[in-house]
DNA sequence: ATATTTTTTTAGATTTGTCTAAATTTTAAT
DNA sequence: ATTAAAATTTAGACAAATCTAAAAAAATAT
């Protein structure tokens, strides 16, 4: 695989996020994705297709073809394990890593990547829940997260419990949750971030935030 | 303090180095040690002159000012710990780390070079022995190595034993050397990687390879 | 079907960092 | 002190990535 510059980059692996909801992405939206004026995306876009990166015609959009999505993956492959790095060695928030990872991603070296991943113990989601490609590009294609970050009114399956107490195996059973169960969160209480949630037929259950916070569920296609 | 580009960056860098040595830089001097070309450096002194970074007149070669010198140290400081983390943590032999250390000190954020420091413990010294400088960018003034990387007659101070086993405790009183003994390598055999070395006023002893890489001694202004 | 609006592309300029070749200054040699 | 050589700077060009303003094409509305 070639070296492509930070630039690049930064255009291919935003196509790729945005060919998941968009069949044909626009020129227009890369644009106001990357903060840059349309006439640098199509600049960049006859550049990429130079590079047969991009299937591109003029005012017709654009895609990537097969090289283009082994890039862009081996892009977010070096994004998500550099988040996961942040925020489970160097301790930083969740909210923190996205920046210093946006610059981190860019540093090619396959070697480091490949052994970061290693030292890391080949994690398999990065904190904001987000599938991290393995060194062939293949991921999961779901997300996990906590219960307390799921959206609303989405059906997801438990997963994951990360209190393995006795006392939390206790309100489990009592609230008849386990792995492989099937919920959505209905809503939201502000005064203690308790959530409602709906599992299957059953009536709604209240979820304290602590519990919610140790539940990992997964949802997405 | 204010962000550069990565190739001001270098340029700092490299000024810093050369100064040590050569008590004003030179053009030539500079741009061979950046494989570009002296007109290059020029142009690139003329930026830095603007940014209040060099002292520079032409023809008469340049300086780093105490800006300079700060913003020296703290991409050095990035760069010792990068080669720290990538050597101990990750496992990369020691000929490998430059090069992804020449790219990762480019990644400016504050917050990541601290953090990364506090991770790794506050190291004093990088995998080739060169100190670390610190938040402040106060270091060591010597280096740090093991005898089988120190040079020939060159006059060394032992100060750290990593090896704590009776045994090396043993040879170590048997041969006549502790931590302050001064001492200088005189030869190296080839065969074994034995060396020999020469302590003050006593005969020459010969050292085997293993218990060379057990000792650590500093050396330098 | 025509006119209007929106989207996209082109044309031309700008900034950063680089280069070569020529001019200038400094240094070294005779 | 001249002359020759070496070091440095200037002049002008170029590639990458960006921008604004104008032109062209596509989509929408009347
Ligand atoms: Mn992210
Ligand atoms: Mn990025
Ligand atoms: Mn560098
Ligand atoms: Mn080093």
């Amino acid at each position: 695989m070639l070296n492509y510059s930070t630039s690049e980059e930064n255009y291919i692996k935003t196509i790729f996020h945005l060919q998941v909801d968009n069949d044909t992405v626009t020129t227009n939206a890369l644009a106001h994705e990357l903060l840059t004026r349309p006439a640098s995306v199509t600049d960049m876009m006859k550049k990429l297709k130079t590079k047969k990166l991009v299937q591109y015609q003029p005012y017709k959009g654009f895609r990537l073809n097969m090289e283009g999505k082994k890039v862009a993956l081996s892009i977010i492959r070096r994004h998500r394990l550099w988040e996961f790095f942040l925020s489970e060695k160097l301790k930083f928030d969740w909210d923190e890593i996205h920046d210093v990872a946006e610059e981190l991603e860019h540093v090619s070296s396959r070697k480091l990547v490949d052994k970061l991943d290693e030292f890391l113990g080949y994690p398999k989601f990065d904190p904001h829940g987000d599938p991290i490609p393995d060194v062939h590009g293949k991921m999961e294609n779901f997300q996990r997260v906590s219960l307390s970050a799921l959206p609303f009114n989405t059906l997801a399956e438990v997963c994951l419990v990360s209190n393995q107490s006795s006392g939390m195996l206790e309100v489990l059973r009592h609230k008849n949750i386990a792995i492989g169960t099937k919920l959505e969160v209905k809503k939201k209480f502000g005064f203690d971030n308790s959530l409602e949630i709906k599992i299957r037929q059953q009536a709604p259950v209240t979820i304290s935030e602590q519990l919610a916070k140790n539940i990992f569920v997964k949802y997405g296609s």
